[in-house]
DNA sequence: TACTTTCGTTGCGTCCAGCGCAACAAAGGT
DNA sequence: ACCTTTGTTGCGCTGGACGCAACGAAAGTA
C-alpha cells in the first residue's frame, strides 16, 4: 500500500493549476526539473499518467482529474481533522479564509474582525477581495470558508447564513453641484456623471437590470470594481455613485459625502449576504467567526 | 495548509500498533531514534500530542485515535482511487483475493483461472483455502474479494452472486468391494467406512444434519478438511466419501472412481455459491473475474 | 534496597536522495 | 527560417534524515 508524497502532489497540483511546469516551478520556488521529476515520480508510484505534456504546457488527464478531486477531499478531511484536534485541545486556533466584496471590507474590520482577533489571537485570516462572482466562486470551490457579497444569486451550492435588505443610495459630495438635497429621481441620476461597478458585482448587475427595465442609461463615466475609486470619484465631486449605505458609513459620519435615497420603484432593495458552501463542514475557527460576522452593519 | 509525511505517519501507526517505539523500529527496520524523531516531527506539524510515552511504551492519545481513524479512511480512499485509475485506463491489473473451499480448487483452475490468466496476464490472485466458515469470515472481513463455498448460510452481510444446486454423491473406487453398481441407500452408506469433512465445511454440516434427522451414524473413519485426502481415501479403496460431483470431475473422467447418486430423501440438494460482501465496491479486476467464475462446473 | 532491564530521547557523524544548474530536443509562434 | 518556450535529462553538490552510541528515567527482580 503506497502513499503519496506531499512534495510530489504539490508539484502536480501546482502544475495543473498554473498550466505549465515552469510556472509551477516559479510558484513553488523550485526548478522546472524538480517539478518535472516529482510529477514523473508520482506517476510511477500511481502507475498512471496524470498530465498530458506538450509545447503548450500541461493539462490533467482524466486520471489526473481524479487525483485532484481526491487531494481536494483529503485536504478538506485534513482541515476537519485539524479542527477536531483544536476543538479537542480546547484551543481556538486556525485560519479562516474569507472572500468579500470590497464594500464589506471597512465594515468587516470595524465591526467584526477587530474585536474577534482580540478574543481569539491565534486565529488568522486569509481575505480575498473581488466581485460577487468572484466571492461565489471562491466559496463554491472551497477556497474560502465564508463569503460576503451583495445580491448573491440563489444557487443550491450556497447556503446564505444571514442576509439583510440593504437599499442602494445615491452618494454625492455634500453641498456640491450634484447635491440636490432631496431624494434622487431616475432623471436626476441619468443627468449626472456616474461611477458604477461592473456587472460581475451585485450592485453592477442590479444597475444594469434597472437600466433595462426603465429604458434609461446612466452616464457611467467610470466603471470599476474598486470601491476606493468610487469613493474618490464622489470625494472629488466628479459626480454620483450608487452603493449600499453600509459601504460608506465612516465617510458619511465624517460628513464627506451625503446619501440621498432612491425610490424603491427605481431600485428595489438589494441584499447583503454572508454565505458558505452548502454541505461543507467548517473548521471550528470559521464557525466561531460566523457568529461574530452577524454584528456587521451589512446585516443590521 | 500542511500535509502529512508518509514516513512520519507510518512510524506513528507502527508505534501505536506495536506498543513501543523499539518494537516499531524493529518492524520498520529503523532505529528507535528515527521512529522517535518522526513521531515528534508529526506532532509538531499537527501541533498536538499523538502518543503518551512512558517506560511501558506508548499509547495513542485521543488526538492520536483521531489520526489513526483519519489515516485508515485515507488508505481506503487511496485504494478506491487506485481502482478508479485501473478502471479508467482500461488496464486489467491488480490482485484478486479469493477464499475457496478446497473442493472448488480444481474446478476453479480448470474452468476459470487458466483461461482468465491467459486473457489478463497482469491480474494476480491470492487464494486461501478453507472451510465454509473460513470462506465466510474472509469475505465478510474483507480479506477476500470473492468466496467459493458450499451451503453458505444466509447472512445480510453476504451477497450470493451466483449459485447452483449441487447434489452430494457417494464416491467409491470403480469395481471395488464398495461399488454396489447402483444408487446408495442410507444403510449402504452406514455399512461402509467413510471419510468426511468436519462440520465447519458445508458438506460436513449437511452430513451431520442428515445423521441427526435419520437417526443413523456414518462410520466416519477419517474426518478431514483436505479434499486430496478424501480422494486418496477413495483411490486406495478404503471406503466411501461424500462430495458434490464437480469436486471430482477429472477423477471421474479418468475412470478412477465412480459416483453413485444418493436419494434426495436422504440428502437434499446442497448449493454451491459464489459470494461477495454486500455493499463492498470491488476493484475492477475482481469484477472481471466475477463474470468468468460463472463458467465453473460448480455453477452449471 | 540495590541492581538490572527496557523504555524514549538526544548528540554527533555520515551519506545519499533530491535539489539546482546547464544543456538539450521538440514544438509552436512570428 | 528563425526565435521562443516547453519539458526532460546528465551531473555535481549539499543538507536533511538516518544510524550509532550514550544517556536518564522508570519499572522489574533478587
Amino acid at each position: 500500500m503506497q502513499s503519496l508524497d506531499p512534495r510530489q502532489t504539490s508539484c502536480f497540483l501546482s502544475a495543473v493549476q498554473c498550466g505549465t511546469l515552469r510556472a509551477a516551478a516559479e510558484q513553488l520556488a523550485l526548478e522546472p526539473s524538480t517539478v518535472s521529476r516529482n510529477i514523473s515520480a508520482l506517476e510511477k508510484v500511481l502507475a498512471t499518467t496524470l498530465v498530458e505534456r506538450g509545447r503548450l504546457g500541461v493539462r490533467a488527464t482524466e486520471a489526473g482529474e481524479l487525483l485532484i478531486s481526491f487531494l481536494s477531499q483529503q485536504e478538506g478531511a485534513l482541515d476537519l481533522l485539524q479542527s477536531e484536534f483544536d476543538a479537542l485541545a480546547g484551543m481556538k486556533r486556525g485560519n479562516v479564509a474569507i472572500a468579500a466584496g470590497e464594500g464589506f471590507v471597512g465594515d468587516l474590520f470595524d465591526n467584526a474582525l477587530a474585536a474577534f482577533s482580540l478574543a481569539y489571537p491565534d486565529i488568522t485570516f486569509s481575505l480575498s477581495v473581488g466581485s460577487t462572482e468572484d466571492v461565489l466562486h471562491q466559496v463554491t470551490s472551497e477556497q474560502a470558508h465564508l463569503g460576503l457579497a451583495y445580491n448573491v444569486p440563489k444557487t443550491p451550492q450556497v447556503r446564505v447564513q444571514t442576509s439583510c435588505a440593504q437599499p442602494l443610495v445615491g452618494l454625492v459630495k455634500r453641498g456640491g453641484p450634484y447635491d440636490t438635497e432631496q431624494p434622487f429621481s431616475l432623471d436626476d441620476l441619468a443627468a449626472m456623471p456616474c461611477a458604477v461597478p461592473p456587472k460581475s458585482f451585485g450592485i453592477g448587475a442590479m444597475i444594469t437590470a434597472v437600466e433595462a427595465k426603465q429604458g434609461v442609461r446612466l452616464r457611467a463615466v467610470i466603471e470599476t470594481g474598486s470601491i476606493s475609486a468610487l469613493k474618490a470619484f464622489v470625494r472629488n465631486d466628479m459626480g454620483c455613485t450608487i452603493l449600499p449605505r453600509f459601504v460608506v458609513e465612516s465617510e458619511l459620519s465624517a460628513g464627506l459625502m451625503v446619501a440621498r435615497s432612491i425610490p424603491r420603484a427605481i431600485f428595489p432593495d438589494g441584499q447583503s449576504s454572508l454565505i458558505r458552501k452548502e454541505g461543507r463542514k467548517l473548521p471550528q475557527a470559521a464557525q466561531l467567526l460566523l457568529k461574530h460576522l452577524k454584528s456587521m452593519s451589512a446585516f443590521t
